[in-house]
DNA sequence: AGCAAATCTGGTAACGTTTTCGGAAACGTT
DNA sequence: AACGTTTCCGAAAACGTTACCAGATTTGCT
């Protein structure tokens, strides 16, 4: 299959290369009249530029990579929805890519950089305790989005970072189930190993609470999911919390740090005869849409998801711009009251 | 910053620049000590091909497209975190794109082509009715998973298509439902208007049903999702469910075409003070990892997603290796009997 | 009418690779 | 020793664009 390239049109046209480029690029320096007869040969013709060419003249490509770690997550797959949006309003491509645990992001990010010339990275997920040293090598902007922590002595003007406190987040939940009464309280966590990871945060966020309301920490209550399995999947929270159950220790409410591990952790519940909230109290984190329909439905932390996705893309194309500066955002999040909470039963 | 280049390199190790280029692509006419000398270079150096050069030279990248019609759909996310696997396996990357109902994914995925130089495209989704002058325009393969059925007039060598017969599957779902003793079926449907669509194949199949057991259709108890809204999304579920359930009509199964268009029904059956499965028996299709874990957890239709995404990838890099031709691969579904039906109640 | 300025245009040199081609050196074979 | 082979290498020509520069034409102003 023959493709027409620049030449073609040119000659087609019986003008220079270069009068067919301005016509393409928009340029000023052309005749309208020109312009449009080019316009409507590569109409024709199906004339494509190649993106190619067009990159490696113009040394830098108008895409942008979003890197996730962590996989198999409700909440990442709706952000990226909303972030391939954004991209598709600034005429970006988008690259995806899922990386492991294990991986260094920065190190993949600043690979796929030179090698694709991107202009900017998006970094769903992760724990994040990154070297100085590292993030200064990198040539474009950086934005993080529910990401773990930041170490304090990293710079902050070297990346950005957009998200919710999740230790605060994590405690008020906490909070909220002890104003309920519970004292007992139980919590299932994933990837609190990593330092600084989202998991771990929000487990501190869980001691935070206990100790602010007197609460001696039950370590029995404290249940962790297995470090083989996938760490925000239902059947990670299904499996945790049968162990939790196996442990025999008793607990009236249990938060889970994310939703998707609440849900697996009802069925759990339900099985072993529990009734929520009958019997336990459960929560969750995230404020995935599926919470609000599940029955019954789930008390749960939502992060402004919408709002956080479609700012991770805006700052990062304001950055490439120039138009802002990198900066680190942190939104409030809102504790959303459903069924599957109530105040502890004064009779037991 | 200073990105080394080939050219960079050669001089670094006072080679030529075609011995460089050997080095990196494992090219068999090289000095082995050579090769290691040049490597160690690249490494200390830190050079990282440019893919722009790579691809304009070698007139094709290494990259595929995955092009996605229906949004904010679980099932999809899922399948592309696992194709992207895939391509990572096999070094590509992955461009992602969610396209518009309105646009012709055939033309997007053309331009894309010409635009990238990919050397083949993912469609996921979508009712699938296209003319074969632009199929044959096709300069790379074309895989369809998840896709409405095909125009029987257009030639099945020009495309693959992998997925299950949802006519069939969705009839023996109603034909489960009817050996349970239910005659008030109610259907939750999204899309049906589009000749062909996912939507219209489900229906078809609740027809076949129905008619092949002497069951009439009762127009009122076929409700349809609100064409404003986005088809199989948890809300739409909701809002047809109330609708349905506001038109009055009895029933005492609900079968709805999406797992999560179930999830939201039974949300408004649930306000409605039913009960599920003791007043309604509820089912879906899909069979999403989720449907398993709510309470009580949904009888569905499970199609192969995770066979179908791994086949739709690698189907998809052996067309393009030479390995295979195009081909229709039709996966069989598994009916999911758990919780959320049961034998109609004989005293009612 | 004359000249400067503005407008438009085409030629051409990059951008960083891969690949072809011919040649040099080293190696076997008679 | 003379020859063909093999092994390795470098020069240079693409790939399809964009951007710079210089030239050609038109316009605007005295």
């Amino acid at each position: 299959m023959f493709e027409p390239t620049i030449k073609d049109i040119a000659r087609l046209c019986g003008v220079g290369v270069s009068t067919v480029s301005r016509a393409i690029n928009n340029h000023p320096d052309i005749n309208p009249e020109t312009k449009e007869k080019i316009l409507q040969t590569i109409e024709e013709y199906g004339y494509v530029p190649n993106n190619s060419a067009r990159n490696l003249k113009r040394s830098d490509a108008k895409a942008i990579a979003v890197l996730v770690k962590g996989m198999s997550n409700l909440f990442f797959a709706n952000m990226i929805e909303i972030i391939e949006g954004e991209c598709k309003k600034k005429h970006y491509s988008m690259e995806l890519s899922y990386i492991e645990a294990d991986e260094d992001e920065v190190d993949i990010a600043q690979r796929l950089v030179k090698e694709k010339r991107l202009r900017g990275i998006i970094f769903l997920g992760g724990m994040f305790a990154r070297s100085e040293e590292k993030l200064k090598k990198l040539s474009v902007p950086f934005v993080f989005s529910t990401a773990g922590a930041i170490p304090e002595n990293i710079s902050k003007s070297l990346y950005s970072n957009i998200g919710v406190d999740d230790r605060r987040e994590s405690k008020r939940m906490v909070d909220y189930l002890i104003g309920l009464g519970h004292r007992r309280i139980a919590i299932l966590v994933a990837e609190a190993e990593e330092v600084q990871s989202i998991g771990r945060l929000r487990l501190e966020g869980y001691y935070d609470a206990l100790r602010e309301n007197g609460i001696e920490v039950n370590p029995g209550l404290v249940c962790h999911v297995s470090q083989k399995m996938i760490p925000f999947s239902m059947e990670s929270g299904y499996l945790a919390a049968k162990k939790l159950l196996a442990g025999g220790e008793e607990f009236t409410a249990l938060y889970a740090v994310a939703d998707t591990l609440a849900i697996g952790a009802e069925r759990a519940l339900h099985e072993a005869g529990l009734n929520v909230p009958g019997d336990v109290s459960v929560s969750g984190y995230d404020g995935i849409e599926l919470a609000n329909y599940i029955v019954p439905s789930l008390t749960t932390v939502r992060q402004p998801i919408e709002r956080m996705a479609r700012e991770t893309a805006r700052l990062l194309f304001d950055i490439i711009s120039g138009k802002r500066q990198h900066q680190h955002i942190v939104y409030e999040a809102e504790l959303l009251e459903r069924e599957s909470t109530k105040a502890v039963d004064l009779r037991k």
